[in-house]
RNA sequence: CGCGGGAUGGAGCAGUUCGGUAGCUCGUUGGGCUCAUAACCCAAAGGUCAUAGGUUCAAAUCCUGUUCCCGCAA
């Protein structure tokens, strides 16, 4: 059964443990990917992490602009069973309905919730206890279609997006691997999802980065972690953007103005929130590397600092 | 050549405007104090000032080229 023929559909490095995980059990003949972008400052090209993977196991790579449009050169190839993975286009139904073993998709939530483009963001700037992995077969929607497996983990406290992403891209792959089995020879489940209990994870756009200290303290908390290490939460300091990549929750009353800096600890500093205060532990101000602010205290005058409001323009 | 910021002991910075002794806050090492300490006191080590060339009696500083890092925009 493991000569069935295979595309694989993804792009970002979430997707490469998955594709990893088949290629070594199954027989993938061709890889769709996200075009090649002019990234960076000096527009060189670049190459997605899937492409990558594809390229050292000399499998046929095919990157439409617009796969809507673009499919027959995959249709063409008649796959047995198309599995998809933050691919990052919708997939037509002309695909969809190409493969005689459906169309699977991994995803990084437990569906119906956190349907969409970041649900692993979205998970932790929501403050969620749990997420997991869902094993679907594809519709015509956005991660609506039925249901086959899904495995949760717990989210802690002090975890941030990094962290979660490496263990639900391990997760998806064990879990697509132990699943495919059941799909090929027709025994999986199938389960609807319940649209009661539907949520949505929005891709993250520039003014979710963006730090609102007018918020509850635990709220700026998540979304520092939640952005953790992309594309990293924001404020700014004298005009200047500032990036902040990690904090602790504090516990000092002081100060009146919102994003006011209340105190100076020897590893962060305090920022006045709605309820309390935030402290600001790893930064990078512009034009400089990621820091402790334990370091970037080092080089300043901590008594100009005290009484500066962050986000204020 | 899209716009802009940056490179100075192990870390974070000042010094560059106006050329003239390598400085600050830490860390490290050694010693002291202390019941004790991440606290305090004393001392030491550690820098081709990213790199190449130019101007000059003299360059971290002025001029020119190059490399690398970062923010924005895509």
């Amino acid at each position: 059964m493991n000569d069935i023929k295979v595309i694989f559909m993804g792009t970002p490095d979430f997707s490469v443990p998955i594709l990893q995980s088949l290629v070594d059990n199954y027989n993938v003949i061709a890889v769709v990917t996200q075009p090649d972008k002019e990234i960076g400052r000096h527009k060189e090209l670049s190459f997605s992490p899937i492409k990558k993977l594809a390229l050292n196991y000399n499998i046929k790579v095919i990157q439409p602009v617009r796969v809507r449009k673009e499919y027959e050169s995959i249709t063409a190839l008649n796959p047995d069973i198309i599995i998809t993975c933050a691919y990052g286009q919708i997939i037509p139904k002309e695909l969809l309905d190409c493969p005689p073993l459906g169309c699977i998709n991994v995803h990084a939530s437990l569906l119906p919730k956190l349907r969409g483009g970041a649900p692993i963001h979205r998970a932790i700037m929501d403050g969620l206890s749990e997420t997991g992995i869902t094993i679907m077969y594809m519709d015509e929607h956005m991660d609506t279609g039925d249901m086959i497996e899904n495995n949760s983990i717990e989210i802690t406290n002090t975890m941030t997006t990094g962290e979660l992403h490496d263990k639900l891209s391990t997760m998806g792959a064990e879990l697509l691997i132990k699943t495919l089995p059941s799909i090929i020879d027709g025994t999986n489940k199938r389960v609807k999802q319940n649209e009661e209990e539907a949520t949505l994870a929005k891709l993250i756009k520039r003014e979710d980065e963006l730090i609102d200290f007018s918020k509850e303290t635990k709220i700026v908390y998540n979304q520092i972690r939640g952005l953790n290490p992309f594309p990293g939460a924001y404020t700014t300091i004298d005009n200047k953007v500032m990036k902040v990549y990690s904090s602790r929750i504090g516990n000092s009353n002081k100060g009146i103005n919102i994003g006011e800096i209340i105190s100076i600890y020897n590893d962060g500093i305090g920022i006045k929130t709605l309820d309390g205060e935030i402290i600001l532990t790893i930064i990078k101000p512009e034009g400089k590397k990621q820091i402790l602010v334990k370091d970037y205290l080092n080089g300043i005058d901590k008594n100009k600092l005290i009484g500066k409001i962050l986000g204020s323009e």
